[in-house]
DNA sequence: ATGGCGGTGTAACACCGA
């Protein structure tokens, strides 16, 4: 079993990496983010052709979020009923006895701004949402774009970064609030590659110098970590022509 | 310090992402 996450940065524009890449890692479960479509144009067609059935919520322009899976999907809940919100930005369902929960996080913008506080507060209602689903769910996968890098080995530069939105005291530390609901880090459960990061800037010839941040995750509940016996970030979609920002991240169960 | 790049909506640039 093989749970994914990718924040696509417009479904539309990359629907033929997401094909491509499917193709290459035929994975059971990949999370999407930043769809940018409404549900209405979403390609359910090309994905079913593909193998891979699709629930989605989005929204014109901005955020979107979608689960795709060659297996059964049931009891979707979309957006967090903890949370009022106008944007698109989570979607669950149970996936092979997997509570599957694909989130996008909000970017934050700047600390102090009021985009800033919008994140602090979505964090909050995540966490005490993902809480009782926890208590449901023993079986839970947290998936997404969390826009926050745990701490500075996932920051190219930390020093340029300190203080930064993304890697804020308040930010990780509502990251390590999730952490306390038992959940693990799909990716620090095994030995990694250092400067190993899920998301480069389009500018500055970033990806090529590999200056990253780690902010795409999978956070996995007890019984699930257990089963879990690789993760992995590829970087190779990141290196073709016309890319999302973000790499996938991977995580193998048994 | 600022803007760099890229997608979207909309028809020249503004907004947003991270």
């Amino acid at each position: 079993m093989k749970l994914a996450t990718w924040n696509v940065n417009s479904l539309k524009v990359r629907l033929p990496h997401v094909l491509q890449w499917l193709t290459d890692n035929p994975v059971d479960v990949l999370c999407l983010q930043e769809t940018k479509t409404v549900d209405d144009k979403f390609p359910t067609a090309e994905l079913e052709a593909a193998g891979y059935q699709a629930v989605f919520c989005g929204q014109k322009t901005y955020n979107g979020v979608a689960i795709l899976s060659r297996h059964p999907i049931a009891d979707v809940v979309k957006n967090n009923p903890l949370f009022e919100d106008d944007h698109q930005r989570v979607i669950a369902a149970t996936i092979d006895g997997i509570r599957v929960i694909c989130v996008y996080i909000p970017n934050g913008q700047a600390v102090g701004s009021e985009k800033f506080s919008y994140k602090m507060n979505w964090l909050k209602a995540l966490h005490d949402w993902v809480k009782s689903e926890c208590a449901q769910y023993p079986q839970l996968a947290l998936l997404g774009d969390y826009n926050i890098a745990p701490e500075d080995r996932d920051v190219h530069d930390p020093a340029a970064w300190a203080g930064q939105i993304h890697v804020s005291e308040p930010e990780r530390a509502a990251f390590r609030d999730l952490l306390a609901l038992d959940l693990k880090d799909a990716f620090r459960l095994f030995d990694q590659p250092e400067k190993l990061y899920s998301w480069w800037d389009y500018r500055q010839m970033a990806f090529r110098r590999n200056m990253g941040l780690r902010i795409d995750h999978i956070l996995l509940s007890p019984a699930l970590a257990a089963r879990c016996t690789a993760c992995v970030i590829d970087k190779l979609p990141r290196k073709r022509e016309q890319p999302s920002d973000h790499a996938p991240v991977v995580a193998t169960l048994d």
